[in-house]
Order: C-alpha cells, then sequence, then structure tokens
RNA sequence: GGGGUCGUAGUUCAGUUGGUUAGAACGCCUGCCUGUCACGCAGGAGGUCGCGAGUUCGAGUCUCGUCGGCCCCGCCA
C-alpha cells in the first residue's frame, strides 16, 4: 500500500471534531493537518488538525510500517488516516476538548503532502509579528480565532441575507466600473482601454444606483456591496470595506430604524449568540456631541459631560473666573472611583487634553467633604461642597474638567473620556450598547471654508430648516442617521431626497452649479424626474460589525486578505508594476514622482 | 502630508559607556525514551544585526538617509 500520494487513498468518513467519546470503537477515515508529534519512543502520538477539531493519533512503534511513515512527519504536513476510535486510559482522558477521552488508534498512514518547516507556529495565541502572519496569510487563517471570525462572518451574512429576503428585499449587484466622483473619498479608477484618456471608478458605495433602483420601483433593495476608497487606513480602515446597502421607498425614519434594529437582533443572535436590547436609544446629534463630545459616544463608559459653571460661580480661582466673565464655560465629567487612575494617568491626561489645544486640565478628587487637586486650594469649602454634591461625586471620585469656549473644550472632553474609559477597562467586557445618533446637521465647514455635505448630497432636510438652506446652511438639519454601537459606527444612512429641484439647491450651497450638477450627477437627476418614490436607506458597514461582535482590535482580524497601513498586500504583492504592453493597452505613461 | 513606535538566528526576544568569537527560548537536524498532550533527556546546525551612507583605530550599539510593520493626526466610512 502507498504510503504518500496527491490522490486520495480512500474517502473521508469524519472530521476531527466529529469525534467524541460515543464513537468509540468506529472505523474512521480522517485528513488534515499535523498540528503536534510527540515521539516516546516505542508510541508516538501525533495530534491531527482539520476545521472543526483536532484529535489525538496513535501509533505504536511495534507496528513497523506506521513506525517509518509517522517517523518523518513534521508540523503541518498533510495526512490521510484509517483507524479506530478507542477510549483513552482513565488517566489520560482529557476534559479541555470533545476529544479528549478518545484517540485514534491507526491500520494506515498516507502523507498527501509534506509542509516546509513553518515560519510560525499555529498557536491560539500568536507570537510572531504581523507583517509575517500577512505574508503567510493562508498560515496565520489556520490559527483558530481567525478561522472562527471568518466563520462568525459567514454565519452573519446568511442571517442578513435570510432576514432581508424573508422581508422581500430584493438582492441587486450595481457595477464595479462607474463614474468618477470627484467630491468625498478619492476614487480607485480604472483605465479605458476602448476610450484612450478616459476612466472609470471603483465605486465608493452603490449610492446613486440603490437610489436609481427605487425609481425603477424595486422599493425594496439590499446588496452586500464591496466598497472602495483610496484613503489612508486607519485599524478600522480598509481600501475595500463590505456594507450591507440597503434601500427602501415610501419609508420614515422610524422604519429604517425598526428594520435595523431587527436585523441586529437577528445579526447577534446568529453571529454571537447574544440577545441584544432593541428598540436602540435615540440621541440627537447636537445632545451627543453636547453629553459626549462625540458623535458616536461610547455609552458602556458612562461619565456624561456636564456644564459646571453654576457650581463655580462665584470662585476667586482666576483661571475660572476669567473664562466665566468673558462668556467661556466650565464643563467636565466625573470618573467614578477615579482613584483607580494614578498620577501618571491623570498628568498623560493632561499632556492629551494641551496636545488637543486645552490651556491645562483640571482634576479634583473628592477626598471626605473637600476635593483634593492642584487648583482646590482655590475654591474653598462652600464652592468645594455645592461641586461634590452637584456632580453627585461619591468618596475617591474624580472631577475632570476644562475651562474655554464650547464646542472646542466639548470635542477635548470627549478624546478625554474615552482615553480615561480606556485606562479603567471600561471599553471592554461583553456588552453591546447600541444608539441611533440623528438630527445630523446637512452641512459643515469644508477646508476652503464652504459648506461640505456633512454626509452626503443626497439626504432630505429637514421640512422646517429647508428656509435656512442658502440664508445659514449650518443651521439645516437632516434626516440623517448613525448607528452606534460601543462607540464604533456600525451603520450610516438618510432619507434621500427625491425631488430634482431640491436636489439642485441642495447641491448648489455646496458649489456645484446647475451645469455641474447636470453633467455629474444628470441621470440622477432625470430620474428623480419621472417618478421618484419618497425612499431612504442605510448601509451598515460588515467588517466593524464582525470587529464589534468579536472584539477584534483590527479590521484586518474579520477580512481574509486584508491589506497592511500602505495599502499593500504582503502575500501576493500588490499593487505592482505593470507590463509596458498593458500600459500601451490603455494609452498610459508613467510620469515618475519628482524629487 | 505629519507625529510616534518597532526592525538582531526559521520565530519571539536579550545584547551594558562603541571593544575579542553576537546570546537565550521555541522551532529545525541527529540520537535515546511505551502514555505523552507546551512530553522529556543529550548533542548539533543555524546570523548581510532591514538596507545605504557617515563618524571612529573599531558600529548591532552613535549620526543622517531610506525601506517595511503597527498606532495616531490630517483625510475618510
Amino acid at each position: 500500500m502507498s504510503t504518500t500520494g496527491y490522490w486520495l487513498p480512500f474517502a473521508r468518513s469524519h472530521r476531527c471534531g466529529d469525534l467524541d467519546a460515543s464513537m468509540t470503537g468506529a472505523a474512521v477515515r480522517l485528513m488534515g493537518w499535523v498540528a503536534r508529534v510527540r515521539d516516546l519512543g516505542g508510541v508516538r502520538f501525533i495530534e491531527l488538525r482539520d476545521r472543526y477539531g483536532r484529535v489525538q493519533l496513535v501509533v505504536d512503534a511495534a507496528e513497523r510500517d506506521l513506525d517509518t511513515v509517522t517517523a518523518g512527519l513534521r508540523m503541518e504536513d498533510v495526512i490521510a488516516v484509517e483507524g479506530t476510535v478507542r477510549a483513552r486510559p482513565r488517566e489520560m482522558v482529557r476534559d479541555d476538548t470533545p476529544a479528549g477521552a478518545i484517540e485514534v488508534t491507526l491500520s494506515r498512514v498516507v502523507v498527501l503532502n509534506r509542509s516546509e518547516v513553518i515560519p510560525f507556529n499555529i498557536a491560539d495565541d500568536v507570537k510572531a509579528s504581523e507583517e509575517l502572519r500577512l505574508k503567510y496569510r493562508y498560515l496565520d487563517l489556520r490559527r483558530r480565532p481567525l478561522k472562527e471570525n471568518i466563520e462568525t462572518r459567514h454565519r452573519v451574512l446568511l442571517a442578513i441575507r435570510n432576514f432581508l429576503s424573508a422581508r422581500d428585499f430584493l438582492e441587486i449587484e450595481t457595477p464595479m466600473l462607474v463614474r468618477a466622483t470627484p467630491e468625498g473619498a478619492r476614487d480607485y479608477l480604472v483605465p479605458s482601454r476602448l476610450h484612450p484618456g478616459s476612466f472609470y471608478a471603483l465605486p465608493q458605495s452603490p449610492q446613486l444606483y440603490k437610489q436609481i433602483l427605487m425609481v425603477a420601483g424595486f422599493d425594496r433593495y439590499f446588496q452586500i456591496a464591496r466598497c472602495l476608497r483610496d484613503e489612508d487606513l486607519r485599524a478600522d480602515r480598509q481600501p475595500e470595506h463590505t456594507q450591507i446597502d440597503i434601500e427602501m421607498s415610501f419609508v420614515e425614519e422610524k422604519n429604517v430604524f425598526e428594520l435595523v434594529e431587527a436585523l441586529m437582533t437577528e445579526v447577534f443572535r446568529a453571529g454571537a449568540g447574544v440577545d441584544i436590547k432593541a428598540p436602540f436609544r435615540v440621541m440627537p446629534y447636537r445632545e451627543a456631541i453636547a453629553t459626549y463630545g462625540i458623535d458616536k459616544p461610547d455609552l458602556r463608559l458612562g461619565m456624561e459631560i456636564r456644564p459646571l459653571g453654576d457650581l463655580f460661580a462665584g470662585t476667586e480661582f482666576r483661571v475660572i473666573r476669567q473664562v466665566l466673565d468673558g462668556g467661556g464655560e466650565v464643563r467636565g465629567f466625573v470618573v467614578k472611583d477615579g482613584a483607580r487612575l494614578v498620577k501618571r494617568d491623570v498628568d498623560e491626561l493632561e499632556s492629551l487634553a494641551k496636545a488637543a489645544g486645552a490651556g491645562g486640565l483640571l482634576s479634583l478628587r473628592r477626598g471626605g467633604a473637600r476635593l483634593a487637586g492642584v487648583a482646590a486650594k482655590f475654591l474653598g469649602q462652600a464652592i468645594e461642597t455645592r461641586v461634590i454634591e452637584g456632580c453627585g461625586m461619591q468618596e475617591g471620585d474624580l472631577l475632570l474638567a476644562l475651562v474655554g469656549k464650547t464646542p472646542d473644550i466639548n470635542v477635548i472632553l470627549g478624546k478625554l473620556r474615552i482615553d480615561a474609559g480606556r485606562r479603567l477597562g471600561l471599553d471592554s467586557g461583553d456588552a453591546f450598547e447600541f444608539l441611533w445618533v440623528n438630527e445630523f446637521p446637512l452641512f459643515e465647514r469644508d477646508a476652503q471654508g464652504g459648506y461640505a455635505p456633512c454626509h452626503h448630497l443626497f439626504s432630505m432636510p429637514f421640512e422646517e430648516d429647508i428656509r435656512y438652506l442658502e440664508s445659514d446652511p449650518l443651521r439645516v438639519r437632516a434626516h440623517l442617521y448613525d448607528l452606534v454601537c460601543n462607540g464604533m459606527e456600525l451603520a450610516s444612512g438618510s432619507i434621500r431626497i427625491h425631488n430634482r429641484e431640491l436636489q439642485e439647491r441642495v447641491m448648489s450651497v455646496t458649489g456645484i452649479s446647475k451645469d455641474d450638477a447636470a453633467r455629474r450627477f444628470g441621470f440622477l437627476l432625470d430620474a428623480l424626474e419621472y417618478g421618484a418614490p419618497p425612499h431612504g436607506g442605510i448601509a451598515p458597514g460588515v467588517d466593524r460589525l464582525i470587529m464589534t461582535m468579536v472584539g477584534a482590535p483590527s479590521i484586518r482580524d474579520v477580512i481574509a486578505f486584508p491589506k497592511t497601513q500602505k495599502a499593500t498586500s504582503l502575500m501576493d504583492d500588490a499593487p505592482s508594476p505593470v507590463d509596458p504592453e498593458q500600459l500601451r493597452d490603455l494609452h498610459i505613461r508613467i510620469v515618475p514622482p519628482q524629487e
């Protein structure tokens, strides 16, 4: 009988993960990778691993042929084995794995393929650098934590398709080669061979197409859509990400909320086996900024930011008095049991505040009936009592506060709050705190002093704010909403504009003339004139959803083949130079970067 | 575009004020070992100190540049 070969010697009867004590006595044919070899001389143990689990194989040295074949085995060799499941001797039973009570005695071993000496161990807690792991991604993906993330991702995508399909949503594919859009994120461009000098873009999102699908009468659409943006990367940003693109006709904001709440409930059950609480809390943008200094607050942290001016009123402390007299504010938040923050933590928080533009950081700790801290001696018992009571400070609680102008100090306080929460470990744990943030402004100031869409151009303004479109654009709120979970923006959507005239007015606020609009978005504007129904939608990001669900620190942990921070793939070495002939076909000449 | 940080055997790391032949653990190879499960024991091989300049009698160590990984700001979802 052959002991090596590329062709399967027999059919697989079970997976390693199928075996447990109930299988004792069964004849099995397994295939998988050698995870470990323990050679005791007279007996050799081999741990066999496949996608489903691990099982221990046993070879007795007296079995000469088997001994010879297995003596040469190395980690990650691929083998096929035939054998019998038997109970382990009582004192050898392990209860940390399903197959811990049994082992397989072999009658045949075939080496299907050898492995080179592996560059790093296939262990749950890998020690190798991420650089190495990305180069050998196929080995990294054999590790259980990464494998389980990919499995979770599959279950989530399946649950999404089932959920939406059961509610009459149609999955419709939109093009990958689309028209370039200069505003918003930078496009990935694709040169056209048939049209020298012209380019397609890879889609940043299917936004325009899904709106046009609404005009086409597909009143419930979804797509598991890949979206591509040529922007710099972060721990939660990749050049291509996947979103669940959803659009509906004849709906209001609350209908979208209800749908997504039901979807998330289903998805967290399928993906993580967790029951989440719905409906989610809803908070206007203005309140999120005022209370948390950020539009995607992590509610797990608590520590709401509050105005403190009244509590400090009448203080002789110059730093505070001058700001209050000058129309500024004192704002801050209470760190529960802030004694857990040591002096170095507080010093680093102050550095963070100063780096963000604050003059300094007020830190006051309650000790008995008094406050302790650099500023405390300028306050006096009366004000200290007022602050302790007004903020509800318990023994050991720490008040962190800034003085200055809002919203500046609020944004800085928001950063301090997150940093303090991280130092206290409040951002870990298995809770999921969902939150809708809505009533976003339609516009924000852009770098040139003009107006840019806060989100995108197509969101419907509040009816009562439309009159400020031209006179005071920043005052215009829109039916724009984000779904936030644990400080992560999980989804973003809006009710869209379905009227050409209004759409053109909004565009013109951002500096897009009617002619520009017609040239660049003419197909959408035209479509709006042929019975476009009121519609709206949302797009939850799959990668961030899985990250949040499994607690992954990096988006790379939930994508099979991710890019590095410089947007390269270390495994296949993309991007790469191409042959001159390919460039000639595309009518492209390379201009080397200037020195 | 900017800031921070890391880069030394296959891997993870140590390496003193710049000084003889750059170490350890795991992995790998050889031998021994019949109940291991991070098996154990003995021995061995294995290095362009990311790359390039510079300073110096002498550079893993100091300086400059450069490449790459990661985190952050800008940007972006």
